[in-house]
DNA sequence: AAATATTTGCAACGATGTTTCTTTTTTTTA
DNA sequence: TAAAAAAAAGAAACATCGTTGCAAATATTT
């Protein structure tokens, strides 16, 4: 079977044209997506609306993470296999490269553990570095 | 001569109402101010558009810094000293307490180096951390 | 293949942020 | 300190982003 119908139905996500379009865009694509691109780049035309609904869902399921960017956009990326329904495991960098402005995971990059005062307790660490990327740097 | 205005005049920004109530409400606030935290508590009524041309103003002189949420908003924090016309230097972690919902800049918790595979290079890091403030955990 | 459940598209809405232009306020200078 | 020049504020219009309610279309179940 078709690997994107089966991410779908193994989600319990019943299979549609804009979730296939749409999953397969983050299936091609290596770095992550905004909302923007996925409306323009899934070849047929989607409502906004849709592509809002499908993206909510695929967070819930853990099938892609969002990532905080400081111009206060949002975008999206794969989540590794150990995300499920409710439950999160992103616990990696994420780069913002100040050339092609693309935004990656460094899936191997741990994010570091911060140690506060006592008076605090840390729940979640977000980490965000702008720097330039592997293919940017090698030009 | 009042600080306010001290700091204004330092900056070479004319002193106008709006700028002193804005900027009184930054140093009279311990966390950090999201645009409409500022337009709701100036006290006298301001236009949007002139809140954000004051915020954007501080910023570019280095009075203030933005802080990146993942909630897509973003806030507004003092700086310290050394920041300036273009160029700052806010190298410490914020927290976004999930009780009261606020924002700080932990000021004394500097980011830690994040060490990426050498293709990359690295310029900037920024860090969010969720967690519980120092006032909710006391409660 | 029909019945049911889910998803889509559309319209409308609210919040956020920007731009242009005129009026008002602040600063300069004379 | 009054007039001239510069800067900022306010108003209106506009663009983008994200959400909600509802009717029509599409998937899934039986």
């Amino acid at each position: 079977m078709d690997s994107i119908v089966h991410i779908l139905k193994q989600n319990n996500l019943s299979v549609t044209e804009g979730r296939r379009r749409i999953l397969s865009l983050f299936l091609s694509s290596n770095g992550a997506l905004a909302h923007a691109d996925i409306e323009k780049n899934t070849g047929s035309h989607f409502d906004r609306v849709t592509v809002y609904r499908t993206l909510q869902s695929f967070v819930d399921k853990g099938i892609i993470h969002t990532i905080p960017t400081s111009d206060n956009s949002i975008k999206y990326a794969l989540c590794k296999d150990e995300c499920g329904e409710g439950h999160h495991h992103d616990h990696h960098v994420h780069l913002v490269c100040s050339r092609c402005g693309n935004t990656f995971c460094l899936d191997d990059v741990v994010t570091p553990a911060v140690k506060l005062p006592h008076e605090y307790i840390v729940q979640q660490v977000e980490v965000v570095v702008k720097g330039i990327c592997r293919s940017c740097n090698h030009k």
